[in-house]
DNA sequence: TTCGATGCAAATAGTTTGCATTCTA
DNA sequence: TAGAATGCAAACTATTTGCATCGAA
């Protein structure tokens, strides 16, 4: 499947937003791609492609997970989804807004924190004068630990 | 196994402070072992745990992969491994040195550099401030993209 | 002569791919 | 009705674990 190049990062206000968003790329609304959908607006924060798969934790019929993974990456390509990974851990995906600028994550209990604007300018600031590298925080956010988890052993 | 706990990181000179720092620990010298080490030691900059396996390329003899994964988990427990992960890929391994603070990695390439003490604590500080998290950017580089793939679409 | 370490095989997690079938446009 | 998308199974990568055997101290 080949999809149209994304342009931007967009902001889906809603389903049914984000659907007129499939129909303009010449994609298909099949049901299980609405049902991907569906669940990352109903969820509370990025979630893992196995719990949108498994229905939400049931709030949604279950559907095949090779296909939420095809689903999330096409959604991504065209710039409704973002996913990013913390440590060692599964994937997490959630709706493309325009406040995510990055990311942090917790290695110990997973906790992630979008990062705004200004932040992530100083960040890559601080790494583009020391090494040339432009940090791409939205997709790989900063590995650290936690105000909670900080002074934990392990 | 259970292994004495890292006091510091450690900055082995030579294969032979290597040797006595295992023999320090009460760990034993095994060929396996020593391959391992000599490995890290050749080594011109990070590796896979796979290279390693397979003798750095044919410059050692190969060895099993499971043991390398164990000998690299202890050697990291001693302080004398480091070892990082750039985007998905396998985790890259190296001696560890007292001069890394840090790295940035390319998503693209692959290539990652060492971050000095400074430029770490600009970062952490940046972060701190900004949401209270620690950074660990020796075991979780900042993945970014290198000047060279920068302008470098997909 | 111990018990730590090895080597092999099998298990695991996360993700991708092949392919025949289904369904949207 | 064409071809995009699905669902299932199988492959894949990176890593871990069980277990009988081996070998360093």
């Amino acid at each position: 499947m080949t999809v149209p190049h994304e342009t931007r990062a967009l902001a889906p206000a809603s389903m049914p937003a984000a659907i007129t968003t499939l129909r303009v790329r010449g994609l298909r609304v099949s049901s299980a791609r609405r049902l991907v959908l569906e669940a990352l607006f109903a969820a509370d924060g990025p979630v893992t492609a196995e719990t949108i798969a498994a229905g939400l934790d049931g709030r949604f019929p279950s559907s095949d997970l090779a296909s939420v993974y095809r689903n999330l990456d096409t959604l991504e390509q065209i710039g409704l989804v973002r996913h990013f990974h913390v440590a060692h851990g599964a994937g997490l995906y959630a709706l493309a807004t325009k406040h995510q600028a990055g990311y942090v994550a917790c290695e110990r209990c997973g906790a992630h924190l979008p990062l705004d604007t200004g932040t992530v300018a100083q960040v890559a600031a601080v790494l583009r004068e020391a090494c040339g590298y432009e940090p791409q925080l939205v997709h790989f956010p900063v590995i650290g630990r936690c105000p909670e988890c900080r002074h934990a052993h392990s």
